[in-house]
DNA sequence: ATGTTC
């Protein structure tokens, strides 16, 4: 087990593991944590999953981990790594079984005071518009080539049925479209099981939330989003449903024989991987393309529902009002991305999981509206706590592949969480404290619990005082919406 | 996270 003098401690918010602290490692790990943080990281497997991740082959320096890192299936949840593209691996472990779960912010004109007492209505339109829990179907029951459609063509397929507009879709992470999607790489299992969940929130940390902007930190920036303090916002975390986790799994047992056949040694057999020049790499990064143009398309569609609720409720309060897209970014991908390191472009796949995009100012991948300020970061907090909008900065590009932290991050994990708290008596609770809170399974609401959740002012506090993001805006929930 | 031990 990893302690803490064997990491040096590079400043208040950045620790490092050597790549001299075992032989296996090809690069250093970078930890984006305080001392307190660091702490909670070493009472579960995350830096050790980390140090496993810097042993892949084609990993350039260093691998980064966030202050809401926890453990995961073969690579923590918070963690980055950025594999050489072609000659470098891919493996699913490290990109997550919730292909391209992300958040939509959507912004509106309506100032909470305005909406006090239809607080409650709007919580019953949202719950009763956007379906929830695990295994829930929605209003859409999609062809094999409608499927097909939304793999290739990701939240476009919602513009052309009349569910999104052009703005959605320019404030949407690369469009709301991965080029390079091909859902004939997709099984048969996998399509069965997505073809009736499209539109659906599903369950566990997933959430549909209703939040007042609370402060505002960048008034710039907050400008460019359209978040003016008192006003209510719309929050959606969601990801691609069972598609996605059935390609994961997939092809986290299709690529056990690539790592034979192309003889990759490797510290845990989570951690799976074939070489992305392979045609086992190349067939999971279309299939993981098309579960995250899925994702896309579903939170577009989750939004179209939400924005019926919010029409629902307010067409006869003479308010006028927008309801408008701020952004939507994942943080579970696979990326392949153009960084510079030691004064030299170096194409990557960049392998997010429980990490999100940070993008600093300038970048071309940006909409015209934030190139100025650098890209819209959304960072859900825990159940009845802040949520944050951050942006990327200089450092983040520089340091940590473009990226930042992604939530809170789990303390506990979902079956301690589940026999230390009661669902009934935290609904109880969140509806004192003024939080309208609909949830499908009260066992589900246990674990989600925010004492099983680190302090997402920390994390964010963590990194924003490292550099890796700025803060622009804390929300505060008025509604909750669970499966 | 997940038709939560196909």
């Amino acid at each position: 087990m990893i302690r803490i003098q064997d990491l040096n401690k590079i400043s208040d918010y950045e620790w490092e593991i050597p790549k001299s602290y075992r032989q296996d490692m090809r690069v250093a790990v970078r930890l984006f944590v305080t001392r307190r943080l660091l702490e909670a990281a070493l009472q579960d497997l995350s830096i050790e999953q980390a140090i496993n991740a810097a042993t892949l082959p084609g990993v350039v320096e260093p691998v980064v981990v966030m202050p809401d890192m926890h453990q995961g299936y073969g690579f923590p949840i918070g963690g980055v790594a950025a594999t050489r593209y072609p000659n470098g691996v891919i493996s699913p472990g490290a990109i997550g079984y919730d292909i391209n779960c992300g958040v939509r912010l959507l912004a509106s004109t309506i100032p909470l005071e305005a909406a006090e007492e239809r607080l409650d209505d709007l919580a019953n339109a949202l719950n009763h518009y956007c379906p929830s829990g695990v295994g829930s179907e929605g209003s859409i029951h999609l062809t094999t080539a409608e499927l097909d459609a939304v793999c290739r063509q990701g939240a476009r397929w919602a513009l052309k049925k009349g569910m999104a507009s052009e703005e959605d879709l320019r404030r949407t992470e690369e469009n709301g479209c991965l080029e390079g999607a091909d859902p004939a790489k997709v099984s048969q299992r996998a399509k069965q099981r997505g073809m009736a969940q499209l539109g659906t929130l599903g369950a566990g940390n997933h959430f549909i939330e209703v939040d007042v902007v609370d402060q505002i930190f960048d008034g710039e920036a907050a400008a460019a989003m359209g978040l003016q303090e008192g006003m209510l916002a719309l929050m959606i975390h969601c990801g691609s449903r069972g598609f996605g986790h059935q390609i994961c799994t997939d092809y986290v047992q299709d690529l056990q024989s690539a790592v034979r056949r192309y003889g990759i040694q490797l510290p845990d057999r989570e951690l799976v991987c074939a070489p992305l020049d392979s045609p086992e790499g190349q067939n999971y990064l279309a299939a993981m393309r098309s579960a995250a143009n899925y994702a896309f398309c579903n939170r577009q569609i989750l939004a179209y529902h939400a924005r019926r609720a919010f029409e629902e409720v307010f067409a006869g309060s003479g308010l006028r009002w927008q309801l408008h897209q701020v952004y939507d970014i994942a943080h579970n991908m696979g990326k392949v991305e153009t960084h510079e390191v030691n004064g030299r472009k170096l194409k990557v796949c960049v392998h997010r999981k429980g990490a999100t995009r940070a993008f600093g100012p300038g970048h071309p991948e940006l909409p015209d509206a934030y190139k100025p300020i650098g890209q819209p970061v959304l960072v859900p907090g825990s159940m009845g706590t802040a949520s944050w909008v951050l942006i990327g900065t200089e450092d983040s590009m520089a340091r940590s592949w473009g990226s930042t932290c992604h939530g809170a991050g789990r303390v506990l994990s979902r079956n301690k969480a589940k026999k230390d708290f009661r669902g009934e008596r935290l609904r109880n609770e969140l509806e004192q404290s003024g939080i309208h809170v609909r949830a499908g399974s009260m066992s589900g609401l246990a674990e989600e619990a925010p004492m099983a959740y680190k302090d997402v002012d920390e994390v964010v506090e963590t990194v924003s005082g490292a550099g890796i993001a700025r803060k622009v805006a804390r929300l505060r929930p008025v509604i909750v919406i669970k499966g």
